[in-house]
RNA sequence: UGCCUGAUAGUAUAAGGGUAGUACAACUGUUUUUGGUACAGUUUGUCUUGGUUCGAAUCCAGGUCGGGCAACCA
């Protein structure tokens, strides 16, 4: 039972629960409420949901937690679905809370028939004031002393559709003057006709969370039903719900919610990125979206590694955004196929090679042996990146200017002999030679270059379109920055490469999983590919320890 | 001026009365046909005040600061 890595507190409680016998297994659940597509902080609970279960041999269902009609859709079901398959999870079952509505009916009956719920004709403005403040206890009003029968009769009637939305309410009777504002004879069961995605026009009165949540965890012998730490103060009404309906005992755990710099995780927000269009969709590649992150290319293992990493616990946390990039290049870095794309070009000539094409081999990744190589079309004239040449160097800058050397990977070394201007001054082209025997894999001669640059030929290069993505927000605690979030909104979370110059395999033979651009950081076909136009989405970029450099000087 | 929670490097997370450790970030080097990777190293921490104890991040008491709670949302 001793392993290395230490447990986090849900754990504890778990093995402390098993080796004490108080279960033979576990089993947990994933709850979402299908009104929005998931997200990373939802990864964070199915990890430990699932993760759990998986460690300790029990089971986790899926049930969405379907009690508010209009807010949920079979749209967002499919998503969330999609994602936790996707995430590398499987459920035990797939469960509704709407497939308890019959049997929490009946909960509820039981509960007026012990005199412990009644039917409230106020109006939600007359039941906030009642319920006081957090200093000042609430107050009874005449409904509470209604008679069990009364309430049973009324509540059927709920039922059965005789009142208008609003028009009554059921409520639990425990305590008005309560310290706990959930204990104020919560409402259980409100009025809505409206129709349900999964129960179409069956019901008219919906349970509330309080009454469903809970019940559902014991219909389904739910052991730990872990949640997020807002949920504190309903714990005392969770386990009233099951201790006065002598029902299975689960029990709620708490743990803190996640929060990355840069980024939102409200469900709410997302939804109005998308409405708003400052998106393009829940599934824009900038979205801490599951589907978001999975389109701009992020590995299911580097987000399931990145949950491990952040721990478990009831401290609120901020998470550097940088966490999840290390994990998405720590998994691409070990996986991910090398190619060749130029973005910003810049024509060289090399005046002593023949009119031939060539084709040269290049490992396919360098880390990976079993990748194998590819070739690649080397030809008189290239393209390199503008970046990657000087007219007039600094110290330190390792790559092409005039009179330097520099080795052109996976081919030969290269020398730039001159410059070639248009009349404005704009270097139009570089004049270079190649040193013909310092073929990479072949190199006899003896000259060490420091840089070693991308290229491809311009005669074999195809066309691609990148799209580069940035933070989409730029302060890093966006949830408590002054003033409304969509202030902080980054304007240049998008740039678009139209005209990229790309190897051939690229295309020839399109990568399904992001590969790495040599030099430039990890890309993954986007769905917006055509036959003919090649679009790619910026994973992440490499880390740069010159752009650094620079940024010193 | 209520109730519930929490507080360990910049950010997270361990140490459960006995060496404050790990990861990311930052910074130095070494290696390198990616200024990537890998490797080696450096910097930075127990909210505060008392108490118990040979010994306290840990136990006790007070304080300070943060978060949550008054939806017919979940």
């Amino acid at each position: 039972m001793s392993e290395e890595k230490s447990l986090n507190f849900i754990e504890e409680i778990v093995e402390a629960d098993l080796s004490a016998g108080k279960y033979q297994s576990i089993l947990t659940r994933f709850p979402p409420e299908p009104n929005g597509y998931l997200h990373i902080g939802h990864a964070k609970s199915i990890c430990l949901n699932f993760g759990l279960a998986i460690k300790y041999g029990g089971k986790t269902n899926l049930r969405f937690d379907d009690t508010n009609p209009s807010t949920e859709e079979t749209e967002y079901v499919e998503s969330i679905k999609e994602d936790v398959r996707w995430l590398g999870f499987e459920w035990a079952n797939e469960l509704y809370a709407s497939n308890y509505f019959e049997q929490l009916y009946q909960f509820a009956t039981q509960l007026i028939e012990k005199g412990l719920a009644y039917v409230d004709d106020s109006s939600s403005e007359e039941i906030a004031t009642q319920k006081g403040t957090p200093t000042l206890a609430g107050t009874e009003n005449q409904y509470r002393h209604r008679t069990v029968q009364e309430n049973i009769e009324l509540f059927s009637d709920m039922r059965a559709g005789k009142y208008k939305d609003g028009e009554k309410v059921l409520r639990a009777k425990i305590d008005m003057a309560s310290s706990n504002m959930h204990m104020r004879d919560p409402i259980i069961y409100r009025i809505k006709h409206a129709h349900h995605h999964r129960t179409g026009d069956a019901w008219c009165i919906y349970p509330m969370y309080d009454f469903a949540h809970g019940q559902s965890d014991s219909i389904e012998n739910i052991t730990h039903s872990i949640c997020t730490l807002e949920f504190i103060p309903h714990r005392p009404l969770y386990d009233w719900c099951i201790e006065n309906l002598s029902i299975f005992p689960s029990k709620q755990y708490e743990f803190a919610r996640l929060n990355i710099t840069y980024t939102i995780m409200s469900k709410r927000k997302l939804l109005q990125l998308v409405n708003e269009k400052h998106v393009f969709g829940w599934d824009d590649p900038r979205m801490s979206t599951i589907s978001g992150m999975r389109r701009r290319g992020y590995p299911a293992e580097s987000i399931r590694d990145f949950c491990e990493k952040i721990g478990v616990a009831k401290r609120e946390n901020l998470i550097d955004f940088s966490l999840l990039e290390f994990c998405v290049r720590e998994k691409l870095n070990k996986s991910a196929l090398r190619r060749m794309v130029v973005f910003d070009p810049l024509k060289i000539v090399i005046t002593n090679y023949p009119n031939t094409v060539e084709f040269l081999e290049s490992e396919n990744n360098p880390e990976d042996s079993n990748s194998g190589t590819r070739t690649m079309p080397f030809s008189k004239e290239l393209f390199i990146e503008k970046d990657d040449f000087m007219e007039v160097a600094p110290k330190k800058y390792f790559r092409l200017s005039p009179g330097q050397m520099v080795r052109l990977k996976s081919a030969y070394i290269i020398k730039c002999e001159s410059v070639i201007k248009d009349a404005v001054g704009n270097i139009t082209e570089l004049h270079c030679t190649y040193i013909p025997e310092s073929k990479s894999g072949s190199d006899t001669s003896g000259i060490n270059v420091k840089g070693t640059l991308h290229w491809v030929s311009i005669a074999h290069a195809i066309n691609a379109e990148i799209r580069m993505y940035d933070r989409l927000f730029q302060v890093e605690d966006v949830a408590n920055a002054a003033g409304d979030f969509k202030d902080h909104i980054n304007p240049n979370s998008l740039q678009v490469l139209a005209n990229a110059y790309a190897e051939p395999a690229l295309q020839t033979d399109p990568p399904t999983d992001a590969c790495q651009f040599i030099r430039k950081g990890y890309f993954i076909l986007d769905k917006d590919s055509t036959s003919t136009q090649l679009v790619f989405n910026r994973t992440v970029t490499l880390k740069d320890a010159w752009a650094k450099e620079v940024k010193k000087a």
